[in-house]
DNA sequence: AAATAAAATTTACGCGCGCCAATTTGTAAT
DNA sequence: ATTACAAATTGGCGCGCGTAAATTTTATTT
């Protein structure tokens, strides 16, 4: 950090005896350059601190080093955690992540995309909407820049999929709860925001005739993003007025099961699984409040840590592959039964 | 949207029948052109989808329409509800807001400054650590960049400071729990990463010598962000020591509440304000989840819509004010009440 | 109608860097 | 020492736009 003030790479690559072209080179890869010459000019760096004009180079540049991270909603501590991971991700594959949220609203997300081409991203990773996306916005967007979808899959858009073994989560959910229990009902939105719920209530019909038993599924009305107060209301409705047939209670996520909890201690119910317990509730996604509710939840928990990462390798292997006849792959997790006091 | 792409600003001059110079003085402000030149262009607009090049614009602008925004931790639901009212007002406002979080930690913090300076921002809305911050790294953008504090203050740094005043929140709510039962004691962490702990634990201290009434205060362990987990432990320990010599007890905020809630659900213990409870839990800050613990929390909300309102309109002021010798302003919101059934 | 001000145009330069072709230098292998 | 090849250099064009000064057109006023 010396005194004089660097104006741009030229008096950068004056200073440090290199030429400027050279430099430039450096810059955008700096195993690009011979051993000495690197040296020098990270000796240089030392000294004055001057950084490349990010502008000046993304104009140029035939593609940028940005990365465009889109999520449905970032006040959902699900995409938080999740686009908090890939975000890293990013930075350390020496890229710059640009995370955006559609606030729940699939107009915003369109939105987004377009700002997004503003930037000539690199690279797009995208937890779309799914069927309330603006489908066409989306397959728009996949033809012009490569493209990674996440959480949730839209059939034949994007470079790659990854998400969770709905399928997987669910059985393992059920059987559980089966092999504990009486069989699981299934509590769910009505219209839900989430593709992911559509296979989940799949899963589940299917996991219970699977084991010999009678699928029943509760669907709650309620619009938006609001999942624990639906759940508290129409729940604790269903609840109070002894609606469900059984006194196990699958909820299709999370945020549901925690307004669920709420409605039964309201209630007076007690919820568990031991024998002196009214109902059990079991949810999905192991949210990061699932284990400090009352009771804690018996979850799934999806590894976001693991989705993030292969979400990130997906995209970038693409960007590699010049050629673009790589297939389009769809990758699943398993989810992770988290046994909790709840069910 | 017509066929022939537009492949720069000379284009889709020539196609509108004006001159480049005036194209890009409509897009620097639509009203700085004659009405009959505007409708020209928009004319124009509509029939091909033309728009600038971000970068080229951004490199010859004395300043970008940029701004950006920084909070501690992005997974504190508090943090992403007020980042995203703080983007959406940016985005009203006709900037680009970019919306950098720390994930909890100073470095970070002193990183996303750094990769801000990048991108020659307009401005800077910051939610900084306070003391844990890297005071000189953000004393030393402050002296580069419009900068506004928000939620934590740090004495003399910034164009303003808008938070909620935490004397008159916490007066608030000691004196509803020493109206409606005994005088609370408060637990908080030994070493918080939050510089509006200590001025709540010292609101707390004045509001009960006020009142009459002698503080007593709880420290839990623990380091970093996972509040629940350490209010449910240490919150935990105590209550099953019956360390605590009241039986209302004040949490620095809801998240350490939350844990609180967990632990004493745990031990049995029945929290609300009834005269068959054993114990009065109270919070701070209306987490979207406290309306759904068991029981629900009695806590203060921030306003959260006034003071990202106020922090975006400060940073515009102190944009517009050419002078710079604009005044540090401080403003605070007042807390509301939330009586809820924990206390 | 002329006078005045405001807006638009023309012309031209500069921003900071990517990238290319041709050339020169340096390094490693025969 | 010669050859062969990789790396660095030189010189220069182009990207798309901001912006300035001088000029012309348009709108408003008296």
């Amino acid at each position: 950090m010396g005194q004089p003030k660097i104006r741009n790479m030229e008096e950068f690559a004056n200073i440090s005896g290199i030429s400027r072209p050279t430099v430039s080179k450096y810059f955008n890869n700096p195993d690009s350059v011979r051993t000495s010459t690197r040296a020098k000019i990270e000796a240089a760096l030392k000294r004055y601190d001057y950084q490349p004009n990010v502008f000046a180079m993304n104009q140029n540049r035939r593609t940028t080093k940005n990365i465009g991270v889109v999520v449905p909603n970032l006040a959902d501590p699900f995409f938080s955690e999740i686009g908090r991971r890939v975000e890293l991700a990013c930075i350390d594959a020496g890229y710059s992540p640009i995370l955006l949220s559609s606030h729940g609203s699939p107009e915003m997300e369109r939105d987004n995309l377009t700002s997004l081409r503003a930037l000539k991203p690199a690279g797009v990773l995208l937890a779309p909407f799914g069927r309330m996306s603006d489908v066409e916005a989306v397959q728009t967007f996949d033809a012009d820049f490569p493209l990674v979808l996440f959480d949730a899959n839209m059939s034949s858009i994007g470079q790659a999929f990854v998400g969770t073994d709905n399928a997987q989560s669910v059985d393992l959910m059920v059987e559980y709860l089966c092999r504990s229990g009486e069989a699981p009902c299934f509590f769910e939105m009505k219209s839900p925001t989430n593709p992911n719920a559509n296979k989940r209530r799949q899963a589940y019909i299917e996991s219970m005739e699977r084991h010999g038993h009678v699928p029943r599924i509760y669907q709650a009305d309620g619009e938006g993003w609001n999942f624990e107060e639906i759940g508290k209301v129409e729940g604790g409705r269903l609840l109070a007025a002894k609606s469900f047939e059984t006194k196990t209670i699958l909820c299709s996520n999370d945020r549901l099961a925690i307004g669920m909890l709420s409605a039964a201690y309201d209630l007076g119910l007690r919820v568990g699984h031991g024998p002196e317990c009214d109902l059990r509730i079991a949810g999905h996604d192991d949210h990061p409040f699932s284990k400090f509710t009352c009771p804690p939840l018996t979850t799934i928990a999806q590894d976001y840590e693991a989705i993030a990462n292969r979400a990130v390798r997906e995209l970038f292997s693409t960007l590699e592959a010049e050629d673009r006849t790589k297939d389009r792959s769809e990758t699943t997790f398993d989810g992770r039964l988290i046994m909790r006091e709840s069910a």
